[in-house]
DNA sequence: CGCTTACTTGAGAGACTTCAAGAGTTGTGG
DNA sequence: CCACAACTCTTGAAGTCTCTCAAGTAAGCG
């Protein structure tokens, strides 16, 4: 449970930039040395030189921001939020160990989102144009990189799935989602803690943080969930998976097609 | 308004594959050629030998279906639909001239969404593995299709800020997006014509069929908007944005963080 | 230990959905 | 070319879910 907590004795002055090796980093199964050789692995060694630590609160990038680097989470958890069309701000997404940071940023060159550390953490800084020249020479590396963009497309359309989901669908993909992130890393998909607030899963989510509260204890009560504060252990996953795949009448067959 | 109309005489039996000429394409300045050398158009026309025409429903390519292309809209419009988890079909995007499909296709190497024809439509074919030689070749064709990953990443982030809006405000984002995609294509914004049903429309929206209609008709009866059938004037452009912008009780001002 | 922040819980209001029916379009075959 | 069938869209009424408003409790931080 206590798996990926990093303790800071302090909070304002923290070393800012230390070497880094790709081949030796807890996160490399789940990030961009996943699946290249050990050549290219020795570049990106070359090319990712610093990484940097982040206190709780801290921002990483601000919307709007000139893009230089790309980032990869070493070790902690942060969340990503855009002004929506008031001005509020909309958390669009939660990023864990190994995860790529600041990818919606090439387009215009200019970072889409603000980011900003959950708790403790530490990223790994890749400046961008360093790295296209590593792609250009190296086809495995450019390749790994499509498929780090083709994925996070794929995320955001499964977020986009929300649209018709009651709140109840929504908060169990949410838990389960973070649930496969966490098996996917070695850490257990059974228990963990929700790193983010109540009013972060809300506003991820669409809903209120009332309505959060409501679910969790709605879960709790159904005996689906165990839940102390943020730690959270899931008691029946299998239940809210059917809460997604079985609507009331329905069953769950996949017959696609318009 | 009858601008991007293509005239089918057969539906069934259609012509396949013709050769293509990037740097005379109608679409180029929305498409890849945007912003990169002449030298690099013509690896495209090279890359891009043949195109592909679709009667109205004809599918593209399905969900699972190994990837292989990814294609460049020419003319006409298709949707794009994944099961969601109750294996009902989600509509996740729409796309028109210029417009890239099968991105989603990298990560996995399987299709991630069924795409079909809204109308008779035409795409350009691009051998994936042909295309990554060639950028492998040319810094700027990789860059470009880099912004061109990101972009599709920014547009679902996008849609994935509905998640708290009213029916109204929904409706209103995807009215104004779609005039800004006809506007940047050098057709008018404020006359088109919607080719997907209500249906799809609600559907991509997270609303129900009936919602769009009565939501279409109260803007109708506002004066906002002016329809007939599948045809629509936005008469009061500034007022959609408005309800965007400023929700009740509170200013349009943009004040972002968490 | 007191204050701020995070979370929980309750009651009423509003928005969208669901169910149901009807009108308008489109396409096809006689 | 018209008539019927299928499909799309519109409109109405009741029901449900989530939000809003309002306290109140618990926990974290100085």
């Amino acid at each position: 449970m206590n798996d990926m907590t990093f303790h800071a004795e302090t909070r304002a002055p923290i070393p800012q930039s230390t070497a880094v090796i790709c081949s030796r980093c807890v996160a490399r199964n789940a990030c961009l040395p996943s699946g290249i050789g050990t050549l290219d692995i020795l570049r990106l060694d070359k090319l990712v030189g610093y990484r940097r630590r982040l206190a709780r609160d801290e921002v990483l990038f601000r919307k709007d921001q000139p893009f230089a680097m790309i980032y990869a989470v070493r070790f902690g958890h942060l969340k990503s939020s855009r002004p929506d069309h008031r001005g509020h701000p909309h958390v669009t997404g939660f990023y864990m160990a190994g995860e790529l940071l600041g990818l919606d940023a090439i387009y215009a060159g200019r970072h889409a989102c603000t980011t900003v550390a959950l708790e403790d953490s530490e990223v790994c800084e890749i400046p961008y144009s360093r790295f296209q020249e590593s792609m250009h020479e190296s086809l495995p590396l450019m390749q790994r990189f499509h498929a780090a963009l083709s994925h996070e497309i794929v995320r955001e359309q499964n977020a986009l799935l929300h649209a018709d989901m009651s709140g109840a669908e929504r908060l169990a993909t949410l838990l389960l989602d973070l649930s496969a992130r966490y098996a996917e890393r070695g850490y257990s998909g059974r228990r963990f803690r929700l790193r983010m607030s109540r009013a972060d899963m809300g506003n991820y989510l669409g809903l209120t943080i009332e309505s959060i509260s409501r679910l969790l204890g709605r879960f709790r009560d159904e005996h689906w969930i165990a839940l102390d504060k943020r730690e959270i252990e899931l008691l029946d996953p299998g239940r809210l998976e059917a809460l997604l795949s079985a609507a009331p009448g329905e069953p769950g067959v996949s017959h696609e097609e318009e």
